[in-house]
DNA sequence: TTCGCAATTGCTGCCAGGTCGCAACTGCGC
DNA sequence: GCGCAGTTGCGACCTGGCAGCAATTGCGAA
């Protein structure tokens, strides 16, 4: 079977992500393993969000015998890493994807549903609790629960 | 034993407001019954973040037979009818405390300290959230996560 | 190639936090 | 003081996640 480069380029380049992302394990005294493989194709193959479980599934269609503590503990590894974040998203599971996708998240109350939105938004509250408390917000990893259009 | 309006006035100024919230209760079609009575003192008490087990254990030490979904089921019920806030402050249990005393949150990622902030702070997101998605945030109900003065 | 060993894994068991269904009990309006 | 809907106690159950441990396995060095 030849291989498909020119057919898949999108593949490919997650390919490379991965590949980067597991020379910057090894480097950290880390080993590149097929769970750990899999699951950055996981994360690399969509830009949502996917809980733990998921990732979990869909590592599991490829290597049945993956546990999902194994998951829990590559993704704490790589969030360790900086590769991904991780987000509670209200009442559900935390869910993962990776930390270029960055943003934050409006979670609505009533139904559920989640919007992305741009870092920006969170400026002024960025700065004020830094000037006020000395505290610094990373809009990445917590949820902005409220009502969503719809359910008003 | 005599009454003692004049030497507690603080705890005669909570049972007129437990008194109100009951009548409030009643006007649904609700009841006052004793174990709503006894979780209504608890949270009154203190103007605190309590969760679920700790509210549970002072309503205990009054009735013991009061069970703990009997608290969960009532203080759903107190949220419904807007007495009471809760709030997820990132891993831990929910928390539960008097609407009255409104606010919003930030908890330290690391050493899980949580700051209490004035809602303004929250002004500049909550318009810019209205504005663009059509998002009516709520403030009291999420933790802003991050890292403390101390942690950084 | 092989070896050694620390990193990793699969597994089981456990925990916290919370929900649900149900029969028994009880406020409270009449 | 009756009746019944609202409420309660109880136990089973569920989800999400972590911990300990023995077996396995990358991978750098020889």
């Amino acid at each position: 079977m030849p291989r498909d480069s020119q057919t898949r380029p999108a593949e490919h380049a997650s390919h490379d992500a991965i590949e980067d992302v597991l020379a910057l394990v090894r480097k950290q005294g880390g080993r590149a393993t097929p769970a750990r493989r899999l699951l950055l194709q996981a994360l690399f193959g969509s830009r949502g969000h996917r809980s733990a479980e998921e990732l979990a599934a869909e590592v599991r269609s490829h290597a049945p015998d993956v546990h999902l503590s194994t998951v829990y503990r590559n993704l704490e590894e790589l969030e360790r890493l900086g590769v991904i974040d991780s987000t509670r998203l209200g009442e559900g599971p935390a869910t993962y994807h990776l930390a270029s996708a960055a943003h934050g998240h409006l979670v609505c109350e009533k139904c559920g549903s989640m919007t992305e939105v741009p870092d920006e938004m969170f400026g002024a509250l960025v700065r004020s609790a830094r000037a006020r408390y000395g505290f610094a917000i990373n809009p990445h990893r917590f949820a902005v629960t409220g009502l969503c259009a719809n359910c008003q």
